[in-house]
DNA sequence: GTAGGCACCCTTTTT
DNA sequence: GGGTGCCTAC
């Protein structure tokens, strides 16, 4: 035990030996988050404190549920069996498996993933004859999301105009379809099991006695329900209940354009009268100098639960900055400077190249496979959601659950067997009229539709009884054979790929089988392990994250870098309406997450931190002029080293050269290939007699084409000629 | 019923 | 600039 203990600080010892009690750890970047709470975990089993089946540990990601399983088994003699650990979605998963009548549901409930509910939602629209021009489907699916976020079914939605009542009646009707097909999304799988918990006493009763410790991670990017899920399962905080240990950090809360509530902290702070609120700031990870630049920039922040990390390691490496022309002379600026850290020794795995949005990354893979540096992207398309892996997983849904409507409706036809809108849609109206699943509804139907129809039906049963005996992985290559997507891909020229991609999932299978822990009970059912795998697939998106640590140079958004560190990290796009977003800056709430983002981003880096921007830059098609990022400016100047500035015309031979200082820079700095603004720039305020306020955005062109982007918040975004739209700047 | 052409839309992302 | 989704022409 004395070896769990070795070598963790005053305040790191102090968070894992608390007594069990209600506790927040505030723990700043690279301050050993991690190791304190998988640490705290393999001391509360070790001293014999809490049997492992009394734990409870959440995290953010499949991913960090995996590491910290892994940490655990090697902490500990024996293997932390018992203890339930895993995603918030996995874990109501698991408990609407272990109780799915109770919570209303068939047992062979399918989850659908964001896209999958999006198509379900279109569905929906369609059937209902709603105009999705007024009713967009991407808005409803958030008004959804975020009404059972909220804990709100539709009873409880508080409409007060008419476009709402109307949300509010699809979202009625999305939960009926939903319910008749079987199938649950992920703010279901969260508000159902909640709603199981809170409706059966006896049962919340056993949880609250099973679980003496409930661990969070990441505790900042929690939402209204997962907090309100965790105050039911600690019992509400009352003696006798669960003791709540939290980990997060609120600078580094990223995630609240997708429902995180950073107040969660707060609120846990006094509705559980935490005595324990304990900071981890002596960080372990970067250079002074680069901490130095992360304090100053979150001190920007106002709201904040307050933090200052530190190091004992001295200031390391001035932060180096370039600004760069053009996005492309930024990206070869950028791919020379790796090179030259690959020739002074630098591993490629441990150089990242961050970026604010996605469509960043184009230009700098460019300028990285022309120099033939070996590069990585991360995000982008995940595993399951490829579209020969969906249409196999929608058979496989099929034979799962006949009346799931999505997978029904998104294979029907494919591979192509000649069933088309027409048939669908009478196939859609009928259903309506019977009220049953498409599947079911094939039977009613008559005529020529009716006949492909009971065709598709057939080869389904047909695959269904097959199947019934077999194991995961022959059942999944039944069901690729059988189903004709086999010879589909095969018959494509681009198919190849995507023949591989099937390939994998055999493989998928296999591996899910090998590691899963169900019992020979369970395997006797036909597809009782199928069902599992489906789960699985809709949970886990796959970590096509790639091999990590292999030799190449690292790309990702900002958002995919939390939790990560590189020896060196190229901060690029560092501009004013790229970083901060755009769509961020009007509202103080938008403008601090970006804050926050810039702060993640700097704290990624151990040695050396290169941060550069464009002064034009092509975005949606358009050449952009965007001033520095203010971010920039709230780096305190000592920090920084200034790297060659742009000459006119400069070619890409700049590298390594004398640092400027940013104040005698920026003095002759203004490029001759800005447009002329009248006076105005962009991020400044202006006013619009009819738009009423908003902010510069974007200009081009010049003399009398010479306009600008405005945004102008709820007004929207608009494209403004300078000679005819007056503009008074605010 | 399907293939190709043309508007249209563009944060961030995990579950 | 590039992907998606709708519409038209076969």
């Amino acid at each position: 035990m004395s070896n769990l203990l070795a070598n963790l600080n005053n305040e790191q010892m102090q968070a894992v030996t608390l007594p069990p009690q209600h506790a927040l750890i505030l723990a700043g970047a690279g301050s050993g988050k991690t190791r304190v709470l998988t640490t705290r975990i393999a001391w509360l089993i070790q001293t014999g404190q809490v049997d492992p089946s009394g734990l409870l540990a959440v995290t953010f990601t499949n991913k960090a549920a995996k590491e910290m399983l892994a940490r655990l088994s090697a902490m500990l003699p024996v293997s932390p069996r018992g203890m339930w650990i895993g995603t918030f979605h996995g874990l109501c998963n698991r408990l609407l498996r272990a109780h799915y009548r109770d919570a209303g549901l068939p047992q062979l409930f399918q989850i659908l993933d964001s896209g999958d509910q999006l198509a379900a939602i279109k569905r929906l629209l369609k059937t209902l004859n709603i105009d999705d021009e007024k009713y967009p489907p991407r808005d409803l699916q958030h008004f959804i999301n975020g009404q059972k976020e909220a804990g709100n079914r539709p009873a409880a939605v508080e409409a007060w105009d008419d476009h709402t009542r109307q949300r509010v009646m699809l979202y009625t009707e999305y939960e009926a379809q939903c319910q008749r097909e079987g199938v649950v999304d992920f703010a279901e799988l969260l508000l159902r099991s909640y709603e199981l918990l809170e409706r059966h006493e006896p049962l919340r009763r056993h949880y609250q006695r099973r679980f003496r410790h409930i661990l969070v991670d990441e505790f900042q990017d929690t939402n209204r329900l997962q907090y309100r899920w965790l105050k039911l399962l600690a019992d509400d905080g009352r003696e006798g209940g669960a003791a709540l240990f939290c980990v997060g950090d609120d600078d580094q809360s990223i995630y609240r354009f997708r429902g995180a509530e950073v107040g969660n902290m707060r609120d846990f702070e006094r509705e559980f009268r935490v005595a324990n609120v304990i900071r981890l700031e002596q960080n372990y990870r970067s250079g002074g100098n680069i901490l130095d630049a992360a304090n100053a920039i979150i001190r920007y922040n106002a709201n904040r639960l307050g933090k200052n990390l530190w190091t004992d390691q001295g200031a390391g490496e001035p932060i180096r900055v370039f600004e760069a022309f053009s996005d492309g002379d930024e990206a070869r600026w950028i791919v020379e400077e790796i090179q030259s850290l690959v020739r002074d020794g630098a591993s490629r795995g441990e150089i990242a190249l961050l970026y604010r949005s996605n469509a960043q990354s184009r230009v700098l893979e460019h300028q990285l496979f022309s120099a033939g540096i070996p590069y990585r992207v991360y995000g982008g398309l995940r595993f399951f959601e490829r579209q020969e892996i969906k249409h196999a997983l929608a058979y496989l849904r099929l034979i799962a659950n006949p009346d799931d409507d999505t997978a029904f409706a998104r294979v029907v036809n494919f591979p192509a067997r000649g069933i088309g809108a027409r048939s669908l849609e009478s196939l859609q109206d009928a259903a309506r009229t019977f009220n049953t699943s498409l599947y079911a509804t094939v039977p009613h139907l008559s005529g020529k539709p009716g006949t492909v129809l009971a065709q598709f039906v057939r080869l389904v049963e047909t695959l269904r009884t097959e199947t019934a005996p077999l194991p995961l992985p022959e059942l999944v290559d039944h069901v690729l054979h059988g189903a004709g997507l086999r010879d589909h891909y095969l018959a494509e020229k681009e198919g190849r790929e995507r023949l591989e991609n099937l390939d994998e999932l055999l493989n998928a299978a296999a591996n899910f089988v090998a590691e899963s822990d169900a019992d020979a009970e369970t395997l006797k059912q036909p597809h009782a392990l199928l069902a599992d795998f489906l789960a699985h697939a809709s949970l886990e998106a796959g970590d096509h994250q790639a091999e990590q640590g292999a030799e190449a140079v690292q790309l990702m958004t900002v958002h995919s870098a939390k939790g990560l560190e590189f020896n060196a990290v190229f901060l690029s796009g560092l501009e004013e309406g790229l970083f901060p977003h755009e769509n961020s800056i009007l509202e103080t709430e938008g403008l601090e997450e970006e804050r926050r983002l810039m702060y993640v981003a700097v704290t990624r880096a151990r040695e050396r931190l290169y941060i550069t921007c464009a002064q034009s830059r092509m975005l949606h098609g358009q050449t952009r002029y965007h001033p520095r990022s203010r971010f920039l400016e709230e780096i305190p100047a000592g920090l920084l080293k200034w790297l060659a500035p742009p000459k006119p015309r400069a070619s890409a031979s700049t590298s390594g050269s004398a640092g400027y200082s940013s104040s005698s820079y920026r003095a002759n700095a203004a490029p001759a290939s800005r447009p002329e603004l009248g006076g105005l720039r962009i991020g400044q305020g202006v006013s619009h007699a009819r738009f009423g306020q908003g902010v510069i955005v974007a200009a081009e062109g010049s003399g009398s084409d010479a306009r600008v982007q405005v945004n102008f918040g709820p007004a929207g975004i608009k494209w403004l000629l300078l000679g005819v739209a007056k503009l008074d700047p605010i």
